[in-house]
DNA sequence: TAGATTGTTAATCGATTAACAATC
DNA sequence: TAGATTGTTAATCGATTAACAATC
């Protein structure tokens, strides 16, 4: 029987990759998968998977045969996305990035659902965004108020988030998927944050390819 | 004297972060900073930047007193970007990922130069994105070929990122910068990979979210 | 000088990999 | 049964943190 510890942060992070071949594994018929296999696939070491499945709950694996493409994907799944309740989330800044990136928060697989979008530019205000009106930012707290978003997606320049993001942490704002250059975890280490730098990111890589052997 | 060793991939991470707040920094008229200092507002360890700077090159700390911010910067800079030179960039998929992303590549401060965006919807080739034409997919043989561009970024859904990703790696291209499920990194050990796979950053936050304590 | 801070080595911590008995 | 594969413990590896002599 497995032991389940709590799941590190590089274990989490992977949990979404195994729950995306899973996924293919099971639209190609595949019922069943041993460690081996499923590493040789998605790039690392059976050993690794094994610990990971050891994290995550009873998967149930049969020695000499593999484990169960079903249940793993059920407890991935419970994992991931709970119950099924989909997190109310609003979406703070609509420029091309967030147009772009409401389209994900949107998808059904995420678990997520948009509740309201704020620009504080009066021309994008009245305009519709996935099928949802956009507000004024002065809007905010009233809206808060009465619908209790859970998540906040910021698509904003860093000063913009600077301004913005501790009142949305007043406003009780349990996460943030924070696409601005301001790093929300520095100042608030209490709520959970994903930061994705798209500059940063584009500079490592850049460093990595001056860099190479 | 310092020592550098090669930086380690987390090390190469904080590179940027390190860029961006000596910027400001500098900016505030700051020349001279201390490890412990520049720890408490990035909110890590003074231990850490100093084990880090030790990576980087020949950063001239003095005793008592701390680190020249501009000599930072300036190594960081020449890290980051070499002598200056942009990398010539192309842009696969122009769809509203694409579009917003491409400003990102165009920014002077991250090192790269689009020099064009290719997608296969016949609506979309000829329009202009950022100041460039957009190229029917067809013809990414003949124009790399002529222009040998050294990174491509991927905005394309799984299915195109699996059938053009072959394409690019045979003309040459060292590094991808990855929006698509698809992991590229497994499939060409050999290039230069920065996944970024907004889908999987918003699960492991929701998996957070719905498992804190 | 005295206080502060570096550069660097050593200690700790955590994550990955290896090994292997249990068993399907 | 024999071969394969798990679950789990131990070993290794690497990254972070702590410590401290050197010195500005």
């Amino acid at each position: 029987m497995n032991t389940p510890g709590k799941a590190s942060l590089p274990v989490i992070k992977r949990l979404p990759k195994y729950y995306r071949y899973l996924r293919t594994l099971k639209n190609d018929g595949i019922t069943s998968i041993s460690s081996r296999e499923l590493a040789a696939q998605m790039g690392t070491t059976a050993s690794q998977v094994r610990q990971d499945f050891n994290c995550i709950g009873d998967v149930n694996g049969r020695q000499g045969i593999g484990y169960s493409v079903e249940n793993l994907l059920s407890i991935l799944e419970h994992l991931l996305f709970g119950n099924g309740d989909l997190l109310p989330t609003i979406l703070i800044g609509c420029g091309r990035l967030g147009k772009a990136v409401s389209r994900f928060i949107t998808t059904d697989t995420n678990g997520y659902k948009l509740i309201a979008a704020f620009d504080n530019a009066p021309d994008e205000v009245g305009k519709e965004i996935n099928g949802i009106q956009i507000l004024h930012i002065d809007e905010l707290e009233a809206f808060c108020a009465e619908h209790h978003p859970e998540v906040a997606v910021l698509c904003l320049p860093r000063s913009g988030a600077e301004e913005i993001s501790g009142r949305l942490v007043a406003l009780g704002i349990q996460g943030f998927w924070n696409f601005s250059h301001y790093d929300l975890s520095v100042s608030y280490p209490d709520v959970v944050v994903e930061n994705v730098h798209l500059g940063d990111s584009l500079m490592s890589l850049g460093y990595r390819l001056r860099n190479q052997d």
